[in-house]
RNA sequence: GGGCGGUUAGCUCAGUGGUAGAGCACUUCGUUCACACCGAAGGGGUCACAGGUUCAAAUCCUGUACCGCCCA
């Protein structure tokens, strides 16, 4: 290949394509089959069946996948399990939303018609996601792919729920649940968001069957007064002495309820009496069960009242609100109505107002499955990136309540429990297997529930992996190696695979949980295709690429909790790829053949760089294992860019130039350019691929490659300190031309000095574009001076320098390092601090300070000459 | 109400006790044969605030304010 024909132009698109194709091909994304190999796996986040790429999955699966592709660099036997999830509540209602829009329902069609037309749409958009994992280099393994509702998947999820059931672990109950009227289904709390919206408090006189006066209360929720079983006030309150168990008549209704005494109500919130509705309201409820009241509905499944509401039966809760409150106005019941802030639940798939609900579900109980897991994480069996996550997943373990597992759809895995007509369940994998367990009694019906997807989706770390069945698979790649998730749903999803892994295989999911950042618009606010704030990577992809993507948020991704995205950073990312490609081409067309076979003599730059390259491999290394994507990629992009780029290639530049000399900076940048893609290749995988594939002598992948093997020897502080000293003198000569307005990159013939180089002679004149260094001063005229960590400079141009101009410059020179020195000064001529600070730090702040005087002097004669 | 995270240059962020950093943006200069998606130089910061510990604090401690998130 003829280097020099590439183009300056690094062109994403066309590279990425080709080797996701070839990697594909090659079988790069299935384990290898070699046992002698240490095992790392993933099973990674099923993404919704519903979904399509967005800003959180472009970081969260292309942090796995560089996971993967580090482990593979570094020798391990990698499987990413990719998959999706089947997303009960989501999928129903984007199905029923299509449903509606050809004039059809679920309730028209039934439910085996609807799951059927599920299923359909499952087929037509449901692997949407997973192909756009692809366009981000995703190197998952595609063959062992698996779906939640998956047959073999789904009989796992049977049997879990028939064990605990048979253990007592799982019973019905009646609780309060969060109530999507609109969906008519249970919700979790994950699939609700809170939302603060500006209310009405209304304050309701209810007085006391015996005439003597009123309480007052205060609601946001009037309508819920029709099922109020009491008014409760905290046993502290003065105000309600002697007048607990009193009997009240509730208004519009002329029912007699108790007022009675429980912690619950705050005494400092407006009256301190508080209605009591144990059936649609979560607190009211634990009031209920404390003080035994029983628990009237009084809204149905479509949040109308019901017939327990007397006059008000078929209302709306909200029509229901605005009549009761204009009956209650009536009646002079209503003391006044305030403004109010209401901190509404909402769900999240419908956008409809949560009604509290009370409601017979199923459950599992939590306690018992709990301590397993909060054991593994306490003896850091389990441990969190970043660590702060242990105790927010320990605290909520540690108070667990029960899990209302049963949700009222019909897609999803249906609960397994078949009744008899005395309504006797058993819970069984068929309806056969269940009459069997029946014995004389007929089974009737199938309950029509069916279970919360995290229920399924907590099995995910071992039911993809074959449970439960015995798999090789799952023998091999069980425990995996670490889940990579979004904090959101530690306790919803990861929680419950801690318990369920440990439970049925006894132990742990994964060795880390890994919680990444919120991806986040350039005004920090959160990406949402309803606010219009989102951004489609698919669209970024297009413009600049996968590995520029990548960059952008990889090199963002740490210990933090936020990351900002903006089009400006990953044109940023852009670039460096264009730099890395440039680079890449300037070294191959300086290289013939298969490259030299070994270096000549290391100069001191050789050994800088391969030093500088032993320290970022170090902190590369130790940054990928500790999750500290951002420490990798900056590190990197630094090493690339200011060291390789700025610095090590334009000194190299007229050594390869010379046929005598070439062949040391040859194999120095080979074997370093070699290195560097290397360790960037999880990060950016394409780009670094094309690049490896141009390098002499290279043989098969890079995805294939081992991490690179730095020798200790390379590894040189003098030579580091030395080399820096020189770019040191290098930097502060070109500052001098530029102060005097000399252009920079063209050469001039001398410029003299006096103090020790360290034998940077050569480099510091090529970097600092001139002929020669001249020992000592100038002979005759002016020059304008500068020092530089002890190193005096002198550059003779007579007739160029403006004496003005020139005084000027060392009098800001001069006012610069006299800060500096008084700043030392004070430091030193603290006693205190030559006694107690350490003396290395003593030592080198005199130094320092010496060195400042001796500037500030020559300055100060410089100056003399100006005047 | 409880908890967690944040507050450092115009912007986005590094920086766990020893002379305040990077990228972008900005100013000036420069198309030289890797790259103008580039190079050189430069300006720019009371490290949110108030106390404390220390010879020394952006860094450790206490408190306050503001922003964000989680739980109730």
């Amino acid at each position: 290949m003829q280097e020099s024909s590439l183009s300056t132009r690094y062109d994403a698109s066309q590279v990425e394509s080709k080797w996701y194709a070839l990697w594909e091909e090659a079988g790069l994304f299935q384990p290898e089959n070699d046992p002698s190999k240490p095992i790392f796996s993933i099973t990674i986040p099923p993404p919704n069946i519903t979904g399509s790429l967005h800003m959180g999955h472009a970081l969260c699966y292309p942090i796995q996948d560089l996971l993967g592709r580090y482990q593979r660099l570094r020798g391990q036997r990698v499987l990413i399990l990719p998959g999706q999830d089947h997303a009960g509540i989501a999928t129903q209602s984007v199905v029923e939303k299509n449903l509606k829009k050809e004039g059809l329902s679920s309730v028209k069609l039934g439910r085996e018609a609807f799951v059927e037309k599920v299923w359909e749409w499952r087929k037509t958009s449901g692997d949407t996601i997973l192909h756009q994992f692809r366009s981000l280099g995703c190197a998952f393994d595609w063959n062992r792919s698996r779906f939640t509702l998956d047959d073999k998947y789904a009989e796992a999820v049977l049997r879990v729920f028939i064990d605990w059931f048979r253990r007592g672990l799982i019973y019905r109950g009646k609780r309060v649940v969060n109530w999507d009227p609109v969906l008519r289904t249970s919700v979790s709390d994950i699939e609700t968001e809170r939302k603060v919206v500006q209310g009405k408090l209304y304050h309701i006189r209810y007085p006391f069957a015996d005439g003597s006066g009123h309480v007052t209360i205060a609601t946001t929720r009037p309508e819920t007064m029709l099922a109020d079983v009491a008014v409760a006030v905290h046993p502290s309150d003065k105000r309600y002495e002697g007048q607990i168990g009193k009997a009240l008549i509730l208004p519009l209704m002329n029912r007699e309820i108790p007022l009675i005494a429980d912690p619950y109500p705050d005494p400092e919130f407006g009256t301190g009496a508080v209605k009591i509705t144990p059936a649609h309201d979560p607190n009211d409820y634990e009031v209920g069960i404390r003080q035994g009241l029983s628990m009237p509905v009084v809204l149905d499944e479509r949040a109308k009242v019901n017939e327990f509401g007397g006059p008000y039966a078929g209302l709306d809760r909200y029509e229901a609100r605005k009549k009761i409150v204009a009956d209650l106005e009536e009646a002079g019941a209503l003391e006044k109505i305030e403004d109010h802030e209401i901190a509404l639940i909402v769900s999240e798939r419908s956008g409809e107002v949560i009604e509290p609900l009370l409601s017979e579900q199923w459950f599992v109980a939590q306690t018992k499955l709990a301590q397993p897991g909060i054991d593994a994480v306490k003896k850091g069996e389990i441990q969190f990136f970043p660590e702060r996550y242990n105790r927010i997943f320990l605290d909520w373990m540690e108070n667990i309540r029960d899990w209302c597992v049963s949700r009222q759809l019909w897609w999803g895995h249906r609960v397994p429990v078949y009744y008899t007509e005395e309504g006797t369940p058993f819970a069984a994998l068929s309806w056969d297997d269940a009459q069997a367990q029946a014995g004389e009694a007929k089974i009737v019906r199938q309950d029509d529930d069916v279970l919360d997807t995290w229920f399924s989706s907590g099995l995910w770390p071992f039911a993809t992996l074959g449970w439960p069945e015995a798999t090789d698979d799952l023998k091999t790649f069980y425990p995996t190696s670490v889940l990579v998730t979004d904090r959101n749903i530690i306790n919803l999803w990861v929680a419950r695979m801690v318990m369920m892994g440990l439970d049925f295989i006894q132990e742990i999911p994964f060795k880390h949980v890994y919680i990444h950042a919120t991806v986040m618009n350039e005004q920090g606010q959160r990406m949402s295709k309803s606010l219009g704030t989102g951004v489609d990577p698919m669209e970024v992809i297009e413009k600049v690429g996968a590995d520029a993507m990548r960059f952008t948020l990889l090199s963002q991704a740490g210990s933090n909790q936020e990351i900002r995205y903006s089009e400006k950073k990953t044109t940023d990312a852009r670039n460096f790829c264009n730099k890395i490609w440039n680079a890449s081409r300037f070294v191959l067309m300086n290289v013939e053949g298969e490259g030299p076979a070994q270096s000549g003599p290391l100069e001191p730059v050789d050994q800088w760089l391969l030093s500088r390259l032993a320290r970022t491999e170090a902190i590369v290394r130790q940054a990928y294992d500790g999750y500290d994507m951002q420490l990798a990629g900056t590190t990197l992009y630094d090493f690339f860019w200011s060291e390789v780029c700025d610095w090590y290639i334009e000194v190299s530049k007229s050594r390869l130039q010379n046929p005598e000399q070439r062949a040391t900076p040859q194999w120095v940048l080979l074997r370093v350019l070699r290195a560097f893609v290397t360790m960037l290749h999880p990060i950016m995988p394409h780009l670094t691929e094309e690049v490896y594939s141009h390098l002499p002598g290279t043989k098969g992948f890079l995805m294939q490659a081992s991490w690179p093997d730095i020798p200790r020897e390379w590894l040189n502080p003098d030579v580091e300190s030395r080399v820096e000293r020189w770019f040191e003198q290098t930097r502060g000569l070109r500052a001098l031309r530029a102060e005097v307005d000399l252009a920079a990159m063209k050469t001039v013939p001398a410029v003299y000095f006096e103090g020790d180089l360290q034998g940077g002679e050569a480099v510091i004149a090529s970097q600092a574009w001139f002929e020669q260094l001249v020992p000592g001063q100038p002979a005759e005229g002016r020059s304008v001076s500068t020092t530089v960590a002890g190193v005096d400079w002198h550059l003779p141009i007579e007739g160029l320098i403006d004496p003005a101009q020139e005084s000027a410059r060392l009098e800001r020179e001069k006012a610069k390092t006299q800060a500096e020195l008084t700043k030392l000064e004070e430091r030193l001529s603290n006693p205190m601090f030559a006694e107690r600070a350490k003396p290395e730090v003593v030592e080198r702040e005199r130094a320092a300070a010496t060195e400042l005087r001796e500037k500030l002097s020559k300055i100060e004669a410089r100056l003399a000459l100006f005047r």
